[in-house]
DNA sequence: CCGTGGCTGATTGTCAGACAATCTGACACA
DNA sequence: TGTGTCAGATTGTCTGACAATCAGCCACGG
């Protein structure tokens, strides 16, 4: 028991790591962007030993890039990057549909929680950024059928790529309520069994999701060749 | 050009994490012992930091386990994570299976030469780690076919944790020969196109691998339970 | 006898400061 | 145009330090 009573991870590491998340998921860092280790150090009012391990985590989650010698900088993710996360994407949540049958309860519940969960977000006009974890945390959910732990924290690391991505084309607004029709249906046609269905659904949105992303990443190639130091503004 | 050229990585953290990789999967540290910063340090002579950062490494490929103020140990499965570790893969690989048809030739032929490595390995009767080894390079080019380099990743680290298991176990040396027989089966369902009794083989033979695994994780519970810090031998 | 509380040593988390190695950009030069 | 050199900036690694935290032990009191 008391099993509910843990304080929040204190640690310091900790918190300027979600800091950092919490800036590159808003956009403040646009991708290219060095993440220089003093210059963050006596910024935030840390070590540089402390930076240093936070900018690692990012790197291991992929939101961040390091270069032997040159340091970190934030990723950018290329038209081949973005194909290379939604493949992923596709294996790990048709895998999870095709074992809507065997999965328990509290996951297929999951599911229609966070189903429930997206259409009030759409329905009470959040911002764009809380819509687009909500939508995310279906596609979670869907990979939280397979039942293994592991695979949620991939799929929970690739998420971030895309919300990263998202962050700087915010621009797909399109309508969050034929989104969530969309969704619904797909949920649907789980529930009633008709698997390959469901399947075809999934990766017919995903291929979607793929190219209005490569699309908005050839409007605005932010590559990798980072932006050019100019003293100047533009 | 000239990309071929590229010196083996010179870092130093890189080449501790090495090592303690190495010392890992060949066995000469048992699940649960504690990783004691200081020590290590002076033993390998390098700075803290250093070693710090390895071990952050080795935390991230789940090789190792960090409790906060208490520092890190060599992880320990329990039957719980086995069973994990063998529902991703049993998902990743069989994703990969479903798509043979619509992958690369490269990405099929590397599967192929895993398969003759393998039997090549274990024909010339290699070290148990090397025979494992070969074993998991088929299973890792199985996921290949998916064609993320993510999920390749992913399926690395699930790997890894397998392997970290095996070494306190290699009684599993069943028949050799028999498993080279059985994946040569498996490839040639795929050849054929007989896909749907390719993924059911598959999954009986990883159904077989949790059963032998979690089998041996009972026979010798280093659960855990830390060993108790005797000071003497017992 | 058993639970509580405090002490001590060991270990981690974080900090400060230092220095060599490496890279970037600019500049001089052929 | 192409090459060599140099200064500045930044990382990779090291040393040393200190407070916070934790495990084990022991004394105390019910």
């Amino acid at each position: 028991m008391y099993e509910s009573l843990h304080v929040e991870h204190s640690s310091t590491v900790e918190r300027v790591t979600e800091e950092l998340r919490r800036a590159l998921f808003e956009g403040e860092l646009a991708p290219g962007t060095p993440l220089r280790e003093v210059a963050l150090a006596e910024q935030i009012g840390v070590a540089r030993s402390t930076i240093r391990e936070a900018l690692s985590l990012l790197v291991a989650e992929g939101l961040a890039t390091r270069v032997p010698n040159r340091g970190v900088a934030v990723s950018a993710l290329l038209a081949e990057d973005v194909r290379d996360v939604l493949r992923a994407r596709a294996a790990l949540e048709s895998a999870g549909a095709r074992q809507w049958a065997t999965a328990t309860v509290e996951q297929q519940d999951a599911v229609r929680e966070a189903l429930d969960a997206f259409a009030r977000t759409a329905r009470s006009g959040a911002s764009p950024a809380a819509l687009t974890a909500a939508h995310l945390d279906i596609h979670r959910a869907l990979v939280g059928l397979i039942g293994s732990e592991r695979l949620l924290s991939t799929a929970d690391a690739l998420n971030a790529e895309i919300r990263l991505a998202l962050a700087r084309v915010d621009r797909v607004r399109r309508n969050a309520r034929e989104q969530v029709s969309a969704h619904r249906e797909l949920v649907s046609l789980l529930e009633s069994g008709r698997t390959a269905e469901a399947v075809r659904a999934l990766e017919h949105h995903l291929a979607g999701a793929e190219k209005s992303l490569v699309d908005a990443i050839h409007r605005r190639p932010h590559g990798p060749a980072a932006p050019r130091h100019r003293p100047d503004a533009d």
